[in-house]
Formats: structure tokens, sequence, C-alpha cells
DNA sequence: CTCTCCAGAGTAATCGTTTACCCAGATGAA
DNA sequence: TTCATCTGGGTAAACGATTACTCTGGAGAG
């Protein structure tokens, strides 16, 4: 089923099929609905692939996900299959599952299959630069959440704000000596907050450094109250962590909301239905799918763009006085 | 950059050069050895749009997941995504927001780009069909976890075992008395859980539908307890459900463990994390998503396959004594 | 020595669509 | 009336890779 067939159905020509259906040319009135009725009879519908190798672009974007288990990244993944559907754009998805050389065999694949854009949450701060860097000269390519390159777009959220922002809420509670706990800090945002953290906090030494995984909110939580007793606060890197370091508090026999408090990030369901009600700041998920559509679809080129955007934190209980 | 600029450095004609990249036909030794010094100078990457136009498959498969923010489907696309890319397959991913005139867009979006097979979570149980009927006469389908037509392939969980196990498990811990809390019944699952909950449980008759969150979690925990007093589990059809019966038992008064148990379906995060945690139905994913492959992947074409794998329950407080 | 067969290599057709280019006829201005 | 312009349509050349087909030379059988 081709459009050669459409054309021989409606007596026409394959350009006249071809300028109807894609509307790219307009076309008498009389061959517009020959060639409509016929496509339409004949169930005819447009091979993209054909059409991709002709207009040298796929409409379709290529996103590699740093680790898909980790739950805030389903939360991006739909708000960028949004916007992107919403534009005509398929997402193409590949999971780097933590490792470096995953994500390089991920991009390379993408890009062999023309993607006209790719979007990646980088798996190291470090060590994905190259294979950015690389892939950025064959194509446009995106930072998103995560950012390991300054020569390719990034699309992410303020974290410096955030953490004066989560900051300011605790001293309005009178928590003055927090602590930060953070994860793996191969991992952009993490090494971002904890920088903050450590500039802007008036405890600003008082930083462990982990993994992203419950159990170290639980150990580091018994370490953070062993070294400094005085910690009114714990600062997590992610909400994982966040929730261990609750259920370790209230496994020490603290009570929530209570003398410690407890805050994360990314605002997934994880904090949102835990009993406590964890805190978090949330990113505006919707706004960075928007702006990483907008970049990779533009065609002018005005340079590397960094687009911030503002994170607002959803206090509840566990940073309750 | 292409085969023939290849051939030009190689001093070969082009089909030596596809032949020693595609690795399809033998060649001379030396004229193998140019070829590949002569891409690797020059970085040469295959084109898959080419070679998919000219091959008559695209080596990628269509995955339209139900609805993305269910916490189970993450797990779900990544399991897929591993099997599937361990076989050089990528996954061309689409979300249809619980929508059947959604998932009927992508569903078209993805045949028109060739997808070699379609895997599908069906929205409806009854208004999917027709989506995946016709999607079926053009490619193969595989539905997965949930089903709607009995002419595609089908993959997933034995229900009505897994049913009866919970079932033999509470019966064991003296629970005779279950209250089995659906989520919407257009949802095949659901439908099957609460079928085979009311064909295997002795009080068959105690079942509430509503819908997938958390809220009818709660409200359904409070009719249940309400209209059957000796209630002593509360048998829900998914996670979500779950967490909200235990939260509401809670504010109830209720201790867990205690007087009433309660079990979820799917094993998320959300109720391995919870507190206290929570039992749940585990699916076999990896399997489920290795026969997925298979089928989609199948030349031969015994007809259309049903595959069921057996779950597993996670035991947890929610559950004990 | 002749004939068949085979391996290795090249030529060119092909996959399905778009579009550069061309042509005919009509329109309108001078 | 003449010429530039425009509109609507067709022809055929791309896009990049694969592969059916062809050709050549050599090996092996008889």
């Amino acid at each position: 089923m081709t459009v050669h067939d459409v054309a021989r159905l409606a007596g026409v020509s394959t350009a006249s099929v071809s300028r109807v259906l894609s509307g790219r040319r307009t076309v008498g009135a009389d061959v517009d609905e020959r060639v409509r009725s016929a496509a339409a009879e004949l169930g005819y519908q447009v091979n993209a692939v054909g059409r991709s190798l002709r207009r040298q672009s796929t409409e379709t974007v290529g996103l590699v996900i740093a680790d898909i288990t980790n739950l805030f990244f389903p939360s991006l993944t739909k708000a960028l299959e949004d916007a992107f559907a919403h534009q005509g754009l398929g997402l193409l998805l590949a999971d780097a599952a933590n490792d470096v050389a995953r994500e390089r065999d991920a991009v390379s694949r993408l890009l062999a299959r023309q993607v006209d854009a790719l979007l990646i949450t980088p798996v190291s701060r470090l060590q994905s630069r190259r294979t950015i860097d690389e892939a950025n000269q064959r194509t446009t390519v995106v930072q998103l959440d995560r950012r390991a390159s300054t020569k390719a777009h990034y699309v992410g959220m303020d974290n410096s704000q955030a953490v004066s922002d989560v900051l300011a809420h605790l001293a309005e509670l009178g928590r003055t000596s927090p602590v930060f706990i953070g994860s793996d800090p191969h991992i952009s945002t993490t090494w971002e907050r904890q920088r903050a953290f450590s500039r802007l906090a008036p405890t600003g030494d008082r930083v462990l450094t982990g993994d992203f995984s419950l159990d170290w909110g639980r150990t580091a939580t018994i370490e953070a109250i062993e070294r400094w007793p005085d910690t009114d606060a714990l600062f997590c890197a992610d909400d994982l962590i966040a929730v261990g370091a609750v259920e370790q508090l209230r496994a020490m026999g603290h009570r929530l909301p209570g003398p410690v408090a407890v805050v994360g990030f990314d605002d997934t369901l994880l904090v949102r239905l835990h009993t406590p009600p964890v805190s978090s700041v949330r990113q505006p998920l919707a706004e960075m799918a928007a702006a990483a559509v907008e970049l990779a679809v533009s065609t002018a080129n005005p340079g590397v763009q960094r687009r911030l955007f503002p994170g607002t934190l959803q206090a509840r209980p566990s940073t309750a006085p």
C-alpha cells in the first residue's frame, strides 16, 4: 500500500498524492478530492520510514534516561512524552541503567536511528561528558535535570535557589543546624544541591555523601545524629534518602513532626504517600518539558542555552514545628 | 557520511562496504580490512533509516502504555527496555494517558513508523479491542499485563492462581471473611482478579468497585467495615488502593498487623517502603518481558499465543497474624 | 582440455516518499 | 497582441542502504 497505489486509483501522479497528503503544496480541488477518497478507500497511511529518508528528518527524538527505576524519571518521561507527542514527535526511549558504558551505547544506537534531537539525563557529571559532546556534533542535544557538559543545552531546576528556599523555610521554624545527606556525588543534581548547602547553610560543613538508596538514608541518619547531636534537620538530596531518614528517625524513637525535620527532593509519590508525609522540593516538570521541546526543535542556533526553572518546596508534616 | 564515502576511500564498491559492515556475506580478507579501516577513519555509522527502508524492518517495537503515572508500568517498561535492548531492538514509547482515543492515536502513529511489533497494555477491556484488532492486521501485536482482544497475543500473570494463593495465605492465618476492593472494572486485570475472588473466596459476593486512586482505597475501606463488620481482610486490586486502605484503617484506630489484613497487587515500591510494609503479589516482569520479546520477533506464526506466568505473594506485616 | 561450479566483486534496481525541475495553459499588464 | 507571471500538474531524481543479478577468474571433475 503505497503512494503509487493511491495514485493509480485516483488517476493522478504520485507527486499529486504526496502533495495532497502532506499538504505541502496546493492542488486543484478535483485532484484533492480524488486523492483523498482513493486514500480513504485503500486505508492508505503514509510510511514514515520512506518519508524520513527523503526529508532527512524522523520526527523522533531520543531519550536516554540515567535510571528508569528511579521514581523521579518516570514522571519526567511522562511530561516529555506529553509535550513531544503534542508536537507530533515520537520518543525513542533508552535506559542507561546507571552505567556510563550502556549510556554511550544507547546514544550511539539512537544516533544511528537519526533522531532529530537527543534528550539525556547524564549518568555521571564527569564521565558522561565525552558521550554528550560527541553526540552534540551530530544532532541537537538537550541535557535534562542533570548536566555533564557545558557545550550542550541544559534544562533543569535552579538548585541553588531551591536549597536557599528550603533553608529559609527551616530557619523560619527555628531549625538552624541542618545536615545534608547527599547521594552519589557523580550525579550533578546531588552535587549542586550539596554545594549550595555548603555555601548557604549555617552548618555548611555538615555533609555526608553516599548513594541512591533507602539504606543509605538510614545509615546516614545514624551517623548524622551521632556526629552532630544538635542536628535539627536532615536535608536529603532525594526522596528515597529522605524516606530512609524518616524511617530511621522513627526507629530511633523520634516523633515526626518533632525535634528533627526531614526534607527531600523531587516530590515523588513516595514522600506524598508516606506516613507521615515528607516535605520535598517539586520540579516544574511540565515547564521543563516545554523548554526541552523548544530547544529540541529550534532550528535557529542562538548558542548553547541554559534554562533554569524554580523549584517549589511542598511543606508537609516532616518539617512541621 | 554514507556507504559511498566509505567505498570511495576504501577503493571498493558500496556493495562490498555493505557486506562487510552488515556481515551478511563473506568477502575477501583484504577488502574486509580496507573497508573496516576506511569506516573507522571516517567515523562512519550506518544510517538506520536507509537500512530500514530497504530491509523493510525497523528493528524497533512500539510500546503503548495505558498510564505511565501508574507506578507499575515504569517497572514493566524497564523490564521490556532491558529485554528488547538485549536483542538490539529499540523501544518507541507512547502513553495513552488512560484515554481510549489517545491510545488509538498512539497506535496509529507507531504503525506509520513501521514498528516491527506493537506492545500494548490496553486501556479498556472492551473499548481497546477494535484498535488492537486493526493493528494486529498490520503487524504483530502483543498485549501485556492487560488484555482486550482474543485475536492478539497476550502475556500476563495468572490472576486466578494468584488470587487463589492469596486466599490460601489468608485462610492459613485464619482470615476467612475477605472483602475485595476493586479498581476500575474496565481494566482487565482488575476485572479478572475480581472474578476470581468471587469464584474462590468464601465471601465471594463482598466486592466493591471504584477507580485507581488512594482515595478510593480509603472510602472503600470505610464502606467495607460498615457493611460487613466481620471483615478480616481487605483484598485490593492494586497497591495504590491497598495503601489507601492501610491508611484508612490506621486512621480508624486499627493496628497493623491486626484484626484486618490488607494485601495488594504489583509489589511496587509503594508497598515495599510503606510503614507498615504491605503484602502484595509480585508479577515476574523479567520472564514476561522475555516472553514478549519472543512473541514479538517470532516469524513463524503458530497462532495466537497466551502466556500466563505465576505471581508470587510477598507476605509482609500487613497480613501478619 | 573442457565444462561446471563457486567465490568474490561490481552494477544497478529497489524500498516509499518528497521535491527539483519542467511544461502547458491561463491570466493579466502594457 | 505580446510577454511575463502564475497555477496546476507530471517526470524523474534524489534520500542511504541492501541485494538480485551479472561478471570474472580459478578450482575441480571428467
